[in-house]
DNA sequence: TAGTGGTCTAGACCACATG
DNA sequence: ATGTGGTCTAGACCACTAT
């Protein structure tokens, strides 16, 4: 079972969409079937997202070459190719030419700081340090339930922690994680470690990021936020609200940041 | 020369990469000449967009059918497809399964408010109302010149508008254009307009905005923002300072935008 | 029915990284 | 030298849109 082929090798793939020797019938009438059947190459994708959640590749490691993938599914290497393209636009994975695939990973360089949009209004790279506020366990607030698909009062993480830029406060992290996944997290476990959270959730929770919605708005500081950052009370703060996602889109993380914006402000490129 | 096939047919793209027969010359030592080369797709790319940039095709016409742009310029249609799903994914071109791929348009409903983050907490449809407040000739501020690419002192338009929502003032706009490509805008043609700005910026100057960097901050409402938008002096506002950009990366537009953020927030999505 | 984009294949060759 | 991803081709067929 260990690299053998996975459960389908071409032919669930081609039920019902292609005719595999020169047969004229047509197995898949789309109009009949409408929203059943997908490209190959999104069934292929959703195979390769599977492998991931499931973890058989783990972020970092190499998963197989394009042409053993087509080979084990069945279809040709363009197929694979492009369903690696999309993988790999939706940071999934990360190609390295010459090299091979990987799986995307938030403690690879590259990657790092993928969601941090706050940059230094002098350009100068932006090297936060972390401190633990706090870390307890407690009932998830009804947004929070809501945000994270639990029943409110379902049992949560909660963890507050300050970013500090040039040795002066700058943010005020809140997170909410749930319970269940991150069992074991605490706040002795925080401070020890050194890295992005979200090296650490990928690392020894098995739930990497993957995606992300923010919510950003102006506030004025509460009385302890002011004390923490360092600020006047209803000093005008950024309030970013995130949302986390891993594999198949569950949400997994609450969190809210409460940045000073005086020498920092939040990046955002359109198109 | 209307339809005539552009000025290079296979030839020039080839120059250099390809061996046209089955020579084995190298033509193309990629090492010899770093950096000098890019693909045949880049290549097309780069040729497609000279041509929306001239005005060849305008915003919302159709472009040539992807095997007519492959015979034009001797490449194959997978070629040519690669190069439009570029520009598609950058949202110059906008693909219609069976109709076409056409030049993108702000006048369009699918890409009408693409440049708008800003949502209604409640999640029903934004719709401002735009109010027209001031709109004359200015010189540009040396932070303007220089996110345009001017002279300090150099003529710019300067344009002063709020948009309502519900009725009550939710943003206050601030607008700088350069003077020489946005002659003849009046506040009259403003207010008489019908429609987003970016569709005038388009139809009638000639100038389609593709994309745009957003610098995001929290501020205080000053006497003069807090009067107009009807909140107190010191109201937390979101300040959204938007340099945008035209085809070949040109910056045509400063805007800075202040929000009230009580029933609205700002969208992000990370990935 | 004709024309367009969308999917898929098979095979060739190139560029890059590593042993 | 080998294996990987990156580019390019030629051709087939499908799905959608319009006439």
């Amino acid at each position: 079972m260990a690299t053998a082929p996975t459960p389908v090798t071409g032919q669930a793939f081609k039920a019902g969409r292609r005719k595999p020797a020169g047969g004229g019938r047509k197995l898949a009438p789309a109009a009949s079937a409408p929203a059943s059947f997908s490209p190959l190459y999104a069934q292929v994708k959703r195979l390769i997202t599977e492998d991931l959640r499931s973890g058989r590749w783990k972020p970092g490691e190499m998963i197989p070459s394009e042409a053993q993938l087509a080979s084990q599914h069945g279809v040709s290497q363009g197929t694979v190719r492009r369903a690696i393209d999309e993988l790999s636009i939706e940071n999934l994975l990360v190609r390295r030419q010459g090299r091979g695939t990987f799986v995307a990973s938030h403690l690879s360089p590259r990657s790092q700081f993928r969601f941090l949009r706050l940059r230094r209004d002098d350009q100068a790279p932006l090297l936060p340090i972390s401190t633990i506020l706090d870390c307890r366990r407690a009932k998830a607030p009804i947004d929070v339930a809501r945000q994270l698909h639990l029943r409110v009062g379902d049992s949560v993480i909660f963890v507050r922690r300050l970013l500090s830029v040039d040795g002066k406060p700058a943010v005020l992290d809140e997170l909410w994680l749930p319970a269940s996944r991150f069992k074991g997290l605490t706040a002795e476990r925080l401070v020890a470690y050194r890295g992005p959270l979200y090296g650490l959730f990928e690392s020894d929770f098995g739930t990497p990021m993957i995606r992300a919605l923010e919510r950003v708005r102006a506030v004025q500081a509460s009385a302890q936020a002011a004390k923490l950052l360092g600020v006047r009370a209803a000093c005008p703060l950024l309030l970013v609200e995130r949302l986390s996602f891993t594999y198949h889109d569950s949400p997994v993380e609450v969190r809210k940041g409460y940045c000073v914006t005086t020498d920092l402000h939040y990046l955002n490129e359109l198109n």
